[in-house]
DNA sequence: AGACTTCGGTCGAGATCATCCAGCATTTCA
DNA sequence: TGAAATGCTGGATGATCTCGACCGAAGTCT
């Protein structure tokens, strides 16, 4: 499904999606025209969901993140659900099995938005804060070798 | 710090960040040079941490994703945290406030694979474990916007 | 006030890059 | 075996980026 030539692509691109086709190309060792064709193909095959930039919350103003489990009260599931999807400070939620349904990432430029974030969904659902004092790794995808990697 | 037209940059940059120099200043209404000179200023302080993809776990075979709440065992926690940051399985990893230590997002390609990783630290730390069912938000930033936009 | 400096901007020319197209090698399959 | 499909290359062409020169507004110093 994926080849040693996209994998390579993808592993620069992880670390400078502006690479220009040219840079691709010299360094995987095909012509521009091939990178391109190959590029629009991970596109179209949704291996690339999108090209982005990674912004330093900090410089937002959002001094502070917190990982906050949700367990929406009975019948609540559908209402907090949309609601943690239109707060837009939330930057992340899963839903996951167990006791807990929902696990988000929430950032906050104050421990005030902080209470006035979650004040919103108090009387939905039971929820419990952690404060996230470092973040040892952040963000990155897994490893693109082949599928047997998984001993390191 | 930011000023408006550094924030539309970033608007278009996070859903394209292939987007051409031309392109954003067009869409800005300034000259690509000026374009070219802010973005790398931004870079230069920090505020853009890197252009990158984003890719389809999926399409990497990773067909399951799982947080984990690790709570190292006394005098393990360094051993630990280095051991997290070492498999690179583990996609994301928070140090948090409250009695687990550490909250991580885990990339496996099978239950087996979750299950030989957390044995790896199953001596040093306990752990908990929560499958994702899905994601009602996918990694976003958070709101550009100035900073008095938390009551949204 | 007037002169100087700094900062961020524009413009235009030359260099660099992306894209298009024709053509070629390889593979697949009836 | 031959036709079709695939994926690559190289070169021409048009688009984009970069660099230097210059400009004007705002702040600073005498």
């Amino acid at each position: 499904m994926l080849d040693d030539l996209d994998r390579s692509l993808l592993e620069i691109l992880v670390r400078d999606a502006r690479t220009s086709l040219k840079d691709l190309a010299s360094q995987v060792g095909l012509s521009s025209p091939s990178v391109s064709e190959r590029l629009r193909r991970l596109e179209e095959r949704g291996v690339i969901r999108a090209f982005t930039v990674e912004i330093d919350p900090l410089a937002l103003g959002y001094t502070l993140q917190a990982i906050v489990r949700i367990k929406p009260l009975p019948g609540k599931l559908h209402v907090v659900q949309k609601l943690i999807e239109e707060i837009a400070e939330f930057g992340e939620c899963d839903k996951v099995t167990g006791d807990d349904c929902f696990v988000a990432r929430l950032f906050v430029r104050s421990i005030g938005d902080l209470d006035g974030i979650l004040d919103r969904i108090a009387d939905k659902a039971e929820t419990s804060t952690a404060i996230i004092k470092a973040q040892p790794i952040r963000r990155r995808p897994p490893p693109l070798g082949l599928p047997s990697a998984s001993l390191s």
